[in-house]
DNA sequence: TTACTACTTGGAGTTAACTCCAAGTCAAGG
DNA sequence: CCTTGACTTGGAGTTAACTCCAAGTAGTAA
């Protein structure tokens, strides 16, 4: 059967060797078999589990949280439910980021939009309320009428 | 005119006063002023920056990078060309980052309802390629089949 | 007036997630 | 057979972003 060494793992998580080491160290690779070499070596089976913490690690759940979840894989079936609830609690907490993220690009394009809009005036106080140093509100309404609400999810 | 103090910013922000200094250290609030007793206030002008301040530490901006945009604020004008390529930079980051969270979240779905199965069958085997310990890649096109891709845009 | 907060500074400590290094082992290619 | 490169361990160092003192001052409410 195909094996794989600690470098192949890394090119396909796109890390180093060191941050596989340390992951090992921090409980994430307990499926790793060794060589008679002493080398880590990883089947086809465990590369599944590589995709599962490269998920997590790319949805900001810290090293220590997947590592639970990967000691109760190793647990078997007893903790199918521990399992399930854990990926209920990370979709829920993903669908939550992606909303704050969403509102904040919703922001930031209206700060780029008030920056355009400075740029071309060649001064920040065409955005100005009248007699103060900071932005109108009705430039704000008016942006508003211009760009309504798209990214709207279709349900 | 309505002024602030430390305390009324970090209500606001929701963080402690002490990271509000310490944001002060790394340079994000040199707008703030002192009163006689020494204490940083905060006028309405200022909320605007916190705002933005915000915005970036919620989109993961580095306190650096948001250093970085604040001092140029502080520069007047002859910046407007770096705030407005600032956003335009953050736009495209975000709208990256928002992509593959929304990857991630497709990924844990599966994972989710790949354990409710195992779950149902009180053994995670029924999920399993015959003669093997991992999924079967049938049982993912079965799944996607059942979940046709959402969360398109509307463009 | 007295107590109670909220603020000030400087600086030390913490945590997560790497990141790097030294010294050594092993295997495959020429 | 020898070199080269990939691996091993243990452990130290780094970085970002806080977080927590201690000692002191200043404004507010009873």
């Amino acid at each position: 059967m195909k094996t794989y060494l600690i470098g192949d793992i890394a090119k396909k998580m796109n890390v180093t060797t060191d941050t596989l080491r340390y992951y090992d160290k921090e409980g994430l690779l307990p499926f790793a078999k060794r060589d008679e070499a002493g080398r880590r070596i990883f089947t086809e089976d465990d590369l599944g589990y590589v995709e599962v913490i490269n998920c997590l690690k790319k949805s900001a759940v810290p090293v220590k949280k997947i590592g639970q979840f990967i000691e109760w894989c190793m647990q078997g079936d007893q903790t199918l439910e521990q399992r399930y609830d854990f990926m209920v609690k990370r979709e829920a907490a993903l669908e939550r980021q992606i909303k704050e993220l969403e509102t904040q690009l919703a922001f930031l394009r209206w700060k780029k939009w008030y920056y355009a809009r400075a740029k071309a005036a060649k001064t920040e106080s065409v955005n100005f309320k009248p007699g103060t140093q900071r932005s109108d509100p009705a430039l704000y309404d008016h942006y508003q009428k211009l760009h309504p609400a798209s990214n709207k999810f279709i349900e």
